[in-house]
DNA sequence: CTGAATGCAAAGCGTTTGCATATTT
DNA sequence: AAATATGCAAACGCTTTGCATTCAG
């Protein structure tokens, strides 16, 4: 099976902090671990719905238990929910943000990495974790938007006027 | 006055799109600016009804005008809340979190902002604003956490037995 | 005078929580 | 048997929205 390791991480995490192995919190870390890009919670509950009865609380709860263990990354990329993702070791990487179409590119960095952490040591801080999201226009949507680009925001202004 | 520039340009973006210079949006540009860091909408509104009337609604309502005409930055720093910051033409900068004492120190990296843009660009995307969020511990916390700290969380687990 | 902005209250939305019950160890 | 985890439904916290009223131009 794959993920071997990190299964045991889990397990032995939770083990150690006096909780227990339970069916849920198996079949919550095989959910992620099988999903490629981000997933928001509502998502998992439903993918895992199909066969099996469990419910939002305990994915939210078992949720917070796999970033704490550092097996998963919760981050907002977008404006409401979080997104999870696991965790893979040694491949920091960064998340562009199409504003229009909602699609989420990820790219490495380490020279950003690298100076993430200069600046955090210089500063005093013990980093933990970080988020950088660069939001902005996709290629595709800059093509189909090129006529219709006149207001100056991707979504309904705050002025009635411009929303006639 | 200071702040004139971002005033007129305020008032020019609400009149070129059919809007009004009301009262509360004024107020509210005032508070803002007059602000040095972040602050959330609540605040905002507590502190303008401190001399006039207002609705959340109207915060929320203009915030998200000064927002779109690039006046105010909008970014969720901590969990919940939107955190607001009026933007300083040409003096980019980021952010540090401590996820103890919920602090936030801001820095500049021009040589992070230039890989971004590159970043962006190889990527074909137009990039319209970014976050950077930086978490951990900072030097106050750390010295005053360093034997209490075994959990590997900064807040409650999810497992039960460690609540004890 | 016309239509945009405000205030109020309610709705929305994702996430968290209290408590009785089921399950792991 | 003891204590943790689950499910349900309600609570939560912040933000957004519908609608009648007020007010800027």
């Amino acid at each position: 099976m794959a993920n071997q390791v990190e299964r045991e991480i889990f397990e032995s995490y939770v083990r150690r902090n006096g909780g227990r192995v339970t069916p849920e919190r198996l079949r919550l870390f095989d959910e992620i671990f099988s999903q490629h890009g981000h997933i928001d919670a509502d998502r998992l509950y439903r993918a895992i719905r199909q066969d099996r009865k469990i419910s939002r609380a305990t994915v939210y709860r078992n949720l917070e238990l796999l970033v704490d263990c550092g097996l998963v990354r919760r981050q907002r990329l977008g404006q409401r929910r979080y997104l999870y993702e696991h965790v893979h070791p040694g491949q920091a990487h960064d998340h562009l943000v199409c504003r229009v179409c909602d699609r989420v590119v990820e790219f490495m960095s380490p020279a950003i990495s690298a100076l993430q952490r200069e600046i955090a040591r210089a500063h005093g801080f013990d980093p933990a974790e970080h988020t950088l999201k660069i939001s902005g226009i996709c290629v595709g949507c800059a093509s189909e938007t090129e006529v219709a680009a006149t207001g100056p925001s991707h979504r309904r202004s705050a002025l009635r006027s411009t929303l006639s």
